[in-house]
DNA sequence: TTATGTGCAAACTATTTGCTCGTCT
DNA sequence: AGACGAGCAAATAGTTTGCACATAA
């Protein structure tokens, strides 16, 4: 695989080593898809038991000082990791909790207008929006 | 006052009871803006001392739901609380944590983009969003 | 006199750190 | 041998819960 292929090369180019544990541990986020780390590490645990979770975080740490994968903050608990090029937009509803993924392209133009305003990249990778989906819009108006 | 006022009666309404603790809360998250938990009860304990870590949370989660004030996780640790009123968009970056903020109107397009796409009403006043400052950007060229 | 609020201790969740030991080179 | 990585236990940060006591209505 050239994820496997890849990751050894980067971590070798910096004099670092590839272990199972860290193989496991990108191929779980690659296949999970916004996982937390207690996630990822249990599904490294089907294949490899005895692998700690302070190996997870200490990975997850790596991979993502690495470029390979990155982490969102969905609101309270843990964040939330997925692989470099799966990028979307989080819609995060405040009342019920659901998540919609929408496409990064939808933030062009404010990514346009903060570069402009205010000198700020904006990674829209990264976004989480929180509000009120539509469910949750039209119980409310029924209450009313 | 008439946020004493006002929360007083707001309690009232409800059947819960004005407290000198819980003044002190509205009154620390108004002054401090974008305060963790732990910040506001430091503010409080200057006048209170004896006041738990324990009373601050369940003061902002009643606070929260009442409207009064409202809370955004930007990054990793502890939310940061602010008073409903004060009203803008975080921009945290991710290389050295700095948080500047712009006002919410910026978002006005997409907001409206995504009402009519996808039936979700963005919270603009609580949003954090993550990418990277002018002075990074600045330093990160320099680097190349 | 009862519902409400507070303080205190303990539990809990998520994460980090120190240290030892194993292993690749 | 020397650097690097993993496992384990303990420490830490942030937050919640259970319970007993206090107090306003």
């Amino acid at each position: 695989m050239e994820t496997a292929r890849g990751l050894r090369k980067t971590l070798h180019d910096r004099g670092m080593r590839m272990t199972p544990q860290r193989q496991l541990v990108l191929d779980a986020v690659r296949s999970l898809e916004h996982a937390t780390p207690e996630q990822i590490c249990q599904r490294v645990q089907e294949t490899a038991p005895t692998v700690n979770i302070t190996t997870i975080y200490r990975t997850l740490d790596l991979l993502d000082r690495l470029g390979l994968v990155r982490h969102t903050h969905l609101g309270h608990g843990a964040p939330s990791y997925s692989v470099d090029d799966h990028q979307h937009v989080h819609l995060v509803c405040h009342v019920c909790g659901s998540i919609q993924e929408i496409p990064c392209e939808l933030l062009d133009p404010l990514v346009g207008t903060l570069r402009e305003r205010d000198g700020f990249e904006l990674d829209a990778s990264h976004l989480a929006l929180s509000g009120t989906c539509r469910d949750c819009l039209t119980q409310e108006q029924e209450t009313e």
